[in-house]
DNA sequence: TTGAAAGCGCTAACAT
DNA sequence: ATGTTAGCGCTTTCAA
């Protein structure tokens, strides 16, 4: 390596002014006179300076940071929201610090705590820990240990926390894609994928067998399937011991999410049979996948713009001192494509 | 908030020891005896203490952090690595400090720039710019300037830079892409996608023409096809292109990624040929994508972990002194799956 | 408008 | 083995 780091010393010095005009001049938040401005200015392009983001976080108390803690950038639901949410952090002056936890709590526990050594400004959680049915005491009050300095950002669930809540209207959600389907003449329809621990999925769930009932629909408990996971290798497997188990076939599928609904298809597939013709399929997330499916698919999305800015911008509120809402609600919209048709029974 | 912030100058207060002690058995580098290391270490518990990581950083000149810097983490081949190198920096005590530059150039700029005012101890940058055919002098200057005091590993290509180059082996993974398909007979075999000026893709075309010469092959110019993007849209309209072309159908396709492939399948669907039984589909990346289409792909993928691993590693070594090699190669591997088949003209 | 000086929270020489 | 001290590179009072 080699070249000597150039500091806010080095400038002034050079430029005949204190240490403390630079720094006016580089966060802006005094008056300089234009003459020394230009000076410094003219220096700081000449060295190509760059003032040191620790030094500046240690003694101004802000990292203008944002923790992110997400379970699995691989799924393209969080890489659409870390995206967006990147954009809307650096539009307001912040950066992401991003993690994935992997399901491993363990993991999870140690990103935090990352996080907390970097001093992070506020932290945004999604899924997880934070989206459980029953919150774990402990867990809780570890949470609000944190939310005492650092405003917290959950999508999710967490009873008795002091965090601020971003959600996607599960009902709404769920509504939309049962009117859609009912719509359509389907009474056969299945709901796969997702643990019952899983508070967006309960909803689902609660709001599925209520629009059910709504409609006078019967509903038979063989409809709603639980996988440990949400994944492609879970849909295929829970569609294929459908075809196995020799039970009614449902004429319509609900896919907890886009994943899902691959396996789902590739199941439906093999067994000889075509969508939308003899089974409809409508997923949830809309992420690129349900673009590029052969059907494309049905699928309630949601403006992840609109999702990110309002984390983001909820972040920044409680870190300023402002109140943002404790609870917020991102409304869903269902995107109808070529997976769902009309029951032709 | 509230909760006044707890320093190792309050856990030696309360320790009896000296601030430098506190330090020492937080960094562990350094002897204290088991007396004083057991109080403080239960001051810290009891106190829930983490080191500050910025004053950290500032007194250590060391972060131990690694910036990186990608195209789209929505990609799933980029989110495949970055999750291995996040895993593979915390292993060794690092951690990755991701950002996307969504083919913005000015925005990978403003992304190095934030990582440098970040100082982070290494840099590892993925396509983009460094992956040109003809690198921009302007660029390859700036990257010099940057590793005048960073070690910046690159994948990719940049002519005349003092980076450190960790490749996939391009020539050896259209070889094998090659080898197989005409193993099975296809002697029309089209190369679709990516930009000629990339330097993968450039690489990937050469070889093609080499393998169809070395096979006695006929060239056909038809058979390579540009796209401006990697994506799914592109693939399906290069391929309906083809079709409506009326020129002679290829027997096999090599997509350039996962996306390009997706596409392409949509559209041979869409004219109601099938896969593999008509046309033989083939891509690179092997993502989780390439397991989820039905038929699942056959693709070219690598071992992502040792990817990972080289890439942090390399940069680590770099770090530390050590001379890591200047320009290393990871072997792809061909996984046969469902789309492609024995050639039935 | 500007400079001097203190301090952010840690690490690392240097002494002891 | 341990304490003292001097920074690391900034920002921010406080005076002038």
């Amino acid at each position: 390596m080699g070249k000597e780091r150039v500091s806010i010393y080095h400038i002034a010095k050079e430029a005949g002014v204190s240490p403390a005009t630079v720094s006016r001049v580089l966060t802006g938040n005094a008056n300089v006179s234009t003459e020394k401005r230009i000076k410094v200015e003219a220096l700081i392009k000449k060295y190509d300076f760059r003032p040191n983001a620790m030094a500046r976080s240690l003694s101004s108390t802000q990292t203008k940071l944002i923790g992110f803690l997400i379970p699995d950038i691989r799924n393209p639901f969080y890489a659409t929201l870390a995206v967006a949410c990147e954009r809307a952090a650096n539009e307001r002056g912040y950066s992401l610090m991003l993690s994935n936890y992997l399901n491993d709590m363990e993991l999870q526990e140690q990103n935090l705590q990352k996080m907390i050594e970097m001093r992070v400004d506020a932290l945004i959680m999604i899924g997880g820990k934070v989206d459980e049915m029953v919150s774990d005491e402990e867990y809780v009050e570890k949470i609000n240990q944190i939310t005492d300095t650092i405003p917290v950002v959950i999508t999710g669930k967490l009873d008795g926390s002091d965090c601020y809540q971003v959600n996607i209207d599960q009902k709404k959600a769920m509504e939309a894609a049962m009117e859609h389907l009912i719509a359509y003449g389907h009474q056969k329809i299945a709901l796969i994928g997702g643990r019952k621990d899983v508070n967006s999925t309960y909803t689902k769930r609660v709001t599925y067998r209520s629009s059910l009932r709504k409609h006078g629909i019967a509903f038979s408990a063989d409809d709603i399937v639980e996988t440990p996971e949400y994944s492609v290798e879970c849909g295929l497997q829970v569609m294929d011991r459908i075809f196995d188990s020799g039970q009614e076939l449902p004429t319509a599928v609900i896919a907890i999410n886009d994943f899902m609904a691959m396996g789902i298809m590739q199941s439906i597939r093999r067994h000889g049979l075509f969508i939308p013709d003899d089974i409809s399929i409508l997923s949830f997330d809309d992420t690129f996948i349900a673009e590029s499916e052969t059907p494309c698919l049905t699928s309630v999305g949601y403006d992840y713009d609109r999702f990110a800015n309002t984390l983001v911008e909820t972040a920044i509120m409680a870190i300023e001192g402002k109140n943002p809402s404790k609870m917020q609600l991102i409304p869903p919209k269902l995107v109808i494509r070529e997976s769902t048709a009309k029951y032709n029974g």
